[in-house]
DNA sequence: CGGGAGCTTGATAGCTGTCAATTTATGTGG
DNA sequence: CCACATAAATTGACAGCTATCAAGCTCCCG
């Protein structure tokens, strides 16, 4: 499991991950910005593999996800898996204001992860007129989420396989472009084929086809963990990729 | 669009839709539930068809839909179109707390509906202290719509057509129970069969082939509008369905 | 009674999955 | 640093699920 290790994937650890992904969606005060960047002080390491959150299990306490990859998934009783969405850097998860909720869906870690406690995050938010910026960005962040969860829906209800691989990988760019881990055309996705198979509803082996053909076609190029894009503008009109708009202001992300 | 008429899909109008499936995640005051009630009593016909919101219109009015079926769907350039959710009498729709919010989707009614004007509601839960039960009420309805969804998303991804077709059914049945408008075994579906394939990923053709493979198999009957589940455990074994659970409290839906 | 939307059916193509085997990459221990 | 063990990626052959195309049928409505 530490394929990743010298990719980088799990050596950056920036305590204003958080804070730089926030401020993009509301202006936070220095009070704000102060208690985002403090979570990622007293952090845990957990190796890939990792159960993060267990369907059915209550959820009390928000996390942040420093560093390395998660993802939400369910499973069939014959072991089809279908992951619903992944957990990047900087991305918060069981987070639910709600009293007595409990998850949804089951989480792992899919590389060595760094996480911290953000449960004084989840109680900031609580006290909006104390900590107005904190909690738009976080309502902003949700609607963010639910907007992926409409594309993957999306993707997998209606897309070609080979549409929806290219739809995929530029999500992902998309949003690890905001907190600052791809530049214009690379993008670092440390996933195995079959993690990438179970969110695209693809079989391993139809998917290592698909991406051996979007590679045929000039349109990315894909080495161990970096996919790089080649032709972004070509494969967004592929995918019918539209960066995701869920408020009036800030022009999103 | 007047196939439904005779069905009694938009005949009955009741002022307790909505409270009825609230009071059912929360204990609510006598003056929470008569703000729900009064809600349906000015309310406005639709023909099936109408656009109820537009992608990327300001979300700045909640509404009640309290009689007739509509979906929340997006569509490909060349036409191919996925349902993403259906909206179901006493369902509300719109609503979105943080302010600047805009849609994510179009919604449009699917059959003749009556619709009613929610923002007393949307106004109420922003104020917790006064409204406790609405309040959360109102976030286990939302968490529950994310349930679905994650529903439908594991459905089209990973689930075969005859699997996917009996959980939606099951899922519809759940659903339309709770507002009282299904009985054990008998679900009124007042859909084409292209739109349930719409929301199926399927083509017409093969979900016309799939609907007969589940009466053949003795587990439904079907006439126009109405589905039968002749044998509701075997269909739930088939589809791996269970009943979301979103909360801790009560027994849930 | 005519027209149209929706439903059904048959024939056919093709995308995608499955199975099995091979190659390549990665990680470990000597 | 090399050899082995394992995981991941590839490849080929083949089956099968699902889509597409086209035509006929049924029901409802005007």
């Amino acid at each position: 499991m530490d394929r990743w290790r010298a990719l980088g994937v799990d050596a950056v650890t920036r305590a204003d991950l958080l804070t730089q992904r926030l401020s993009r969606f509301a202006s936070l005060s220095a009070e704000e910005i102060a208690l985002a960047n403090a979570l990622a002080t007293k952090s845990e390491d957990f190796p890939g593999g990792t159960e993060l959150i267990a369907e059915g299990q209550s959820l009390d306490m928000p996390h942040l996800l420093v560093s390395g990859w998660a993802c939400r998934f369910r499973m069939l009783p014959d072991g089809r898996r279908q992951i619903f969405e992944f957990i990047l850097p900087g991305d918060l998860y069981g987070l639910c204001l709600r009293p007595q909720a409990i998850a949804l869906t089951t989480a792992i870690s899919l590389t060595p992860v760094v996480i911290a406690d953000a449960s004084a995050l989840g109680e900031a938010i609580t006290q909006p007129e104390k900590y107005p910026g904190l909690t738009l960005a976080c309502q902003i962040t949700a609607s963010l989420e639910e907007a992926y969860l409409l594309n993957q829906l999306m993707r997998v209800g209606r897309q070609t396989a080979y549409e929806r691989t290219a739809h995929l990988i530029l999500e992902l760019h998309e949003r690890l472009s905001i907190v600052g881990f791809a530049d214009e055309t690379s993008v670092p996705i440390p996933l195995t084929q079959e993690i990438m198979a179970d969110a695209l509803g693809l079989s391993v082996v139809h998917l290592n086809r698909t991406l051996q053909q979007l590679r045929r076609n000039q349109l990315i190029e894909f080495k161990s963990g970096y996919v790089k894009l080649l032709q972004p503008d070509q494969l967004a009109e592929i995918a019918d990729f539209r960066s995701p708009r869920v408020t009036r202001r800030s022009a999103l992300a």
